[in-house]
DNA sequence: TTGAAAGCGCTAACAA
DNA sequence: TTGTTAGCGCTTTCAA
């Protein structure tokens, strides 16, 4: 056996005294064998340092027991949470997961979503925003797919998102109780993710009586803080809008900061909202009133959906509402009359 | 072809009416075809939603065009935005690389670099700093591996990391200036990665005649925040330690709220001093004053040395240092008397 | 309970 | 410039 190689089956084979079918039943675990064998064979792979070759695997199977994750933007608390969360449930469940990234451009997203699909994962967790619904479909088609974050409709694919209906509703309760009557919706086009909390909560708002006006700020804090310092000093303060609603943490943050440096207190003259909070790992600048994610719950739906899909490869495509629990922060007030 | 299945070098080849070599050479780019032949494999390659099979290249070659990397913790900024870094460098090389975290525990750890290995990727990036250096020998022995942010000595594999001694001389150089005599170091030694910053460390605050106590916090916010608050009341303050050196950008943020929480005005009671922090996506509830880490030029220098290894496997391991720059925040400043 | 043998999709060496 | 062939490491019949 040269030095750069792994060992074999044939290896372990050979050091057990055993022929190579013997020993991919022992490490497979399917198929018989005397326990004088089985005992010979672990002790000769142990020794040996055996790793199974996956992609030897693969080929014969035409499947892995491998589970591959999309994520938009690693960079992203939401993201990176999600894939620490999927990593535990895929080390319980006994199988492997790895992870890849795009970066911001779409052209970078297509290529990594190549790789999980040119490795033949045996399923897939898209969490991206901005994959079009056709990307999507086609390889939901080939594998079990599950989609965070957003609809995917008609496209085969599994889905687990947040609750936008139930969240609107509440928002749109609190901001009326407190008399909000005009508000800045900070909004995100380029990203499908948007569409259901937008549409919710643009619905909710309405039938409310609440008027809101739709800024595009995207949802990193960069763009946002750009937007938000040019649109609050235009349209907020008394006898205009009174709060700013954000889809991300990121957009709301942005708000407080252009908030401050027009000169309009938070919460005094300006309620900032966000719809879509992470439980944050270290202290942020405003303590954001706002709902916030279960990463780990979303998680624990995508994994269930995948692993039901992996029981029934034909089972029908359902759609999972992850909770949200609501942040009592100090960015939220009554509003200026 | 069923429908559950992608399309193979075969079927290609049955599609543009040559023979399966040709196909390979087209798409692999390597051996001839005459012009004809090539526009025709590719038109069908293209219509048929061809995908590689990785599986069966690493089988044939032994090594795929595929990077692996190991994060500590994906969910920390540092790792997040590494992952994000070596994507891109990985893109622009024409290289696949896929990303596996640990949770927190070895052996979860442990069990993600068995992916990778599993896998037979053709080189690993170790983002950990618990892994034992017998661990990172026994793979580096195998493939080209770059090991980040600690030192590695004897494992074989190259290092990137921060340049700690440089840091360190600065850092006391600062705090000689403004008059700490007496200081607590956050320190976390379950991490190999602390060990270099924290011998530089001593050794610089020792010729510098500045007493240091070591505090073990981990490297967490969470953690450190109660070590924090155990710690600072009892060793900070007048006559006491006027300033707090923490490895981690999160222990620097639980040291300032501990200090607050005990009464102690940071900076005017107390100093509190970041050797390890990155550029922030958002707004962190203080801002640090301490050494930034070039995440990006880390993520290049690993790259550097990757390609470098998988041009010549026999190279001796180098190590490379990263840059860091100073952050003038508002946490440091001269000694209480 | 075991071993022999076929074949998964691909590349590379060789022959035509 | 092409096609044929062997074989990468593994699983899975099928016989023994």
């Amino acid at each position: 056996m040269p030095e750069n190689r792994l060992p074999t089956i044939i290896d372990v084979a050979r050091h057990a005294g055993v022929s190579k079918s013997v020993v991919s039943r022992v490490l497979s675990g399917n198929g018989a064998a005397s326990p004088a064998a089985r005992a010979q064979v672990l002790v000769s792979a142990h020794e040996l340092g055996y790793r199974v070759n996956v992609a030897a695997q693969t080929l014969v199977s035409g499947r892995t027991r491998t589970v591959g994750v999309l994520l938009r933007r690693s960079t992203s608390p939401f993201y990176a949470q999600l894939m620490s969360e999927l990593q535990s449930a895929a080390n319980l469940d006994d199988y492997r997961m790895v992870a890849v990234t795009g970066n911001l451009d779409e052209a970078s997203e297509q290529r990594a979503l190549e790789t999980l699909l040119e490795l033949r994962v045996g399923g897939l967790v898209i969490g991206s925003g901005t994959l079009p619904n056709e990307a999507i479909a086609a390889v939901a088609a080939r594998l079990p797919s599950v989609a965070i974050g957003r609809d995917a409709p008609g496209t085969g694919a599994d889905v687990v998102r947040f609750d936008a209906e139930r969240t609107a509703l509440e928002a749109v309760r609190l901001l009326s109780a407190t008399g909000h009557r005009r508000i800045l919706l900070f909004d995100s086009t380029s990203s499908y993710s948007a569409l259901p909390r937008r549409t919710a909560f643009l619905d909710a708002a309405a039938a409310a009586g609440i008027r809101t006006d739709l800024v595009e700020t995207g949802y990193d804090f960069g763009p946002s803080l750009q937007a938000a310092s040019e649109a609050i000093p235009r349209l907020c303060g008394p006898g205009a809008a009174t709060a700013v609603v954000a889809l991300s943490q990121e957009a709301a943050l942005a708000a407080v900061a252009a908030a401050e440096s027009s000169g309009l207190a938070v919460p005094a003259a300006l309620t900032v909202l966000a719809l879509d909070m992470n439980e944050s790992v270290v202290p942020l600048r405003w303590d954001l009133t706002g709902y916030v994610t279960d990463v780990r719950g979303i998680a624990r739906l995508t994994w269930a959906a995948l692993t039901r899909r992996f029981a029934d490869p034909a089972a029908a495509p359902e759609t999972r509402l992850a909770p949200l629990s609501f942040h009592a922060g100090a960015t939220a007030g009554t509003a200026v009359s």
